[in-house]
DNA sequence: GCAAAGATTTGCT
DNA sequence: GCAAATCTTTGCC
């Protein structure tokens, strides 16, 4: 795959939201055929953040929180879509950004393709019908769509639990970061999916999007505040 | 040991 | 706009 510079690990060292934004318009690589331009993000912040996985305090599953910038942490949500998230702050204080969508760049059938063979491992109930079905879905799928949504991200970049603690900062790694040129303008936004937090922590606008990529996600795509360049 | 809910996506009403 | 599919993690008894 093509080699952009490497991530700035020290750009995810400092402010979890800062380290978002930084995010946005990087380069996330799957070898040896995938690569995307990240363009919309979330923070989750810490124990108080009653949106943060790392409100439990620390635990088998979300132990890497704790290890330091530029780790993978990978969950299973909804018993069906892992999400990709990478470690920011300093080690011994767990914050993460969440991956929501990424604009293909490189690799768009092997992303279709990786999106096909999520559904066969885990739509049981699926039939071969439906899967041809669902084949041709993703054939039609624009490509802006196809890593559109967090766990569209991994199905399509093949990422899943097993990629956690991988460093995303190291430039040989199968899945890594690259650097990428930054938004014109950064899109804000309350995070999305996380009714369940108490307040403030359900308002906070620590949602960050690229408003002219076609690839943010939901219906939210393009809603939010527009601010100026980050 | 068991019940409940979840940082989602898709299809159908 | 609502609900299903699917299973791990967490919390409570």
């Amino acid at each position: 795959m093509s080699t952009a510079g490497p991530f700035d690990r020290s750009r995810l060292a400092g402010d979890p939201i800062q380290a978002a934004r930084s995010l946005l318009g990087a380069i996330l690589v799957r070898e040896p055929d995938r690569a995307g331009r990240i363009v919309e993000v979330e923070a989750y912040v810490g124990v108080e953040d009653e949106a943060c996985h790392a409100r439990f305090g620390r635990t088998e599953r979300n132990r890497v929180l704790w290890d330091g910038p530029g780790i993978a942490y990978v969950y299973l949500v909804y018993g069906m879509y892992d999400c990709l998230n990478v470690v920011v702050e300093p080690a011994n204080r767990p914050a993460a950004v969440l991956v929501r969508a990424v604009e293909p760049l490189a690799g768009i059938d092997a992303m279709r393709a990786a999106r096909l063979a999520h559904a066969r491992a885990r739509r049981r109930a699926w039939g071969d019908d439906r899967l041809r079905a669902e084949a041709a879905r993703l054939d039609g799928l624009d490509p802006p769509r196809l890593a559109s949504g967090p766990g569209a991200v991994a199905a399509a970049f093949s990422i899943d639990r097993t990629d956690t603690g991988r460093d995303l900062c190291d430039p040989g790694g199968p899945v890594r970061l690259a650097a990428g040129d930054p938004p014109a303008s950064i899109g804000v936004s309350p995070r999305i999916g996380i009714a369940y937090a108490g307040e403030p922590w359900r308002s906070k606008p620590w949602r960050f999007f690229d408003p002219s990529s076609p690839a943010v996600s939901g219906r939210s795509a393009g809603s939010g505040r527009r601010v100026r360049r980050g």
